[in-house]
DNA sequence: GATATGTATGTGATACTATAACACGTCAAG
DNA sequence: CTTGACGTGTTATAGTATCACATACATATC
């Protein structure tokens, strides 16, 4: 699912969503991601504040899922508030605009690799390391479609969580 | 979606799953899946108890979601204990045992309507009338089990759950 | 039947996750 | 300058889930 923007074919990440699973240059993945996010904030007329960038750069530091809690250890850490609405707030708006995920079976969150694009996400979470990829969906969210269709139940939102081992930890057992 | 049981035949709600959004004898459903149950333990030397079963028939009343606490003040005021892990111990031997289904983007939990057959659930949650319907979702796990792959991930459980509006409520709409 | 063993339940305490409600500061529009 | 919308900080509280230990009960063994 390569961006729509010259930048893609840069971008082996990009070109390569699962990538999150590979060694790779992963400051690309975070740097790239946060500047989109940016640019869209910016189009869309919605301020990315310090709190909310610091808060989805916390999130992009690796392809794990985050409690809001932990988040929020690190923004107190900062000097930012250190009560839970300063997490969630932040996290909630992020998800608002496409820029993270929450992960509702590990109640976490996690950076969008994939901001601005149109996508229907299926996460990928490895129960040994923890890294957690989003995974192209289209052709999943389809049959799901279909399948709610032929009961006439309309779909608005989607989650899609696997919990399995990635190829590296596979390979180790 | 049938059983492969003689009774299938004769049980419209088996046959067709999604009978959760319409009007059906749901006293079919519910003695059907609770008989399965108890078969199943039988066969498997596992422990249907009284608090077991009665969390079963308590998720089986209605096609819908129930939180651990609504349950556990359902137990309470039946002159079981009155403490937390009463309701989740019942609960996740339910589902270990597939006779039940945990809804993690509702902290909530859901009678199997196919208990004992080898199956990969997709739920339909209706957002206004918050019917909970257990679509079968074979073709939806081999689209995911196939993107997964693609990167080397291997997938050992899959949460596949859908919010929308459920044919009678996007009538009324 | 008595004893031992594994399993299930009851209970108190605690950890973890999430939201409500209100005060204060900032910034832009009128 | 005033107003109103928005974002943040803070207190308090609600909701979800697990730990740890004691007790009871079933089954298996002797
Ligand atoms: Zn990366
Ligand atoms: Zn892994
Ligand atoms: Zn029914
Ligand atoms: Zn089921």
């Amino acid at each position: 699912m390569p961006h729509d923007t010259p930048h893609a074919e840069a971008c082996p990440g990009c070109q390569t969503p699962d990538l999150a699973f590979a060694q790779h240059d992963h400051g690309h993945c975070s740097t790239d991601a946060l500047a989109r996010a940016e640019a869209l904030a910016v189009a869309r007329g919605v301020r990315l504040t310090p709190v909310r960038r610091r808060v989805l750069e916390i999130l992009l530091e690796e392809h794990k899922a985050m409690g809001a809690y932990d988040v929020l250890t690190r923004l107190a850490a900062e000097g930012f508030g250190n009560q839970p609405p300063v997490a969630y707030r932040a996290l909630e708006f992020l998800e608002d605009q496409g820029f993270a995920h929450r992960i509702c079976r590990l109640n976490a969150f996690t950076a969008c690799m994939h901001p601005g694009e149109d996508h229907a996400p299926a996460f990928l979470i490895c129960r040994v390391c923890d890294t957690v990829a989003e995974a192209p969906a289209a052709p999943v969210m389809a049959a799901l479609t279909k399948a709610a269709a032929q009961s006439g139940f309309v779909i608005e939102r989607a989650n899609i969580e696997a919990l399995g081992l990635c190829p590296a930890c596979a390979g180790t057992a």
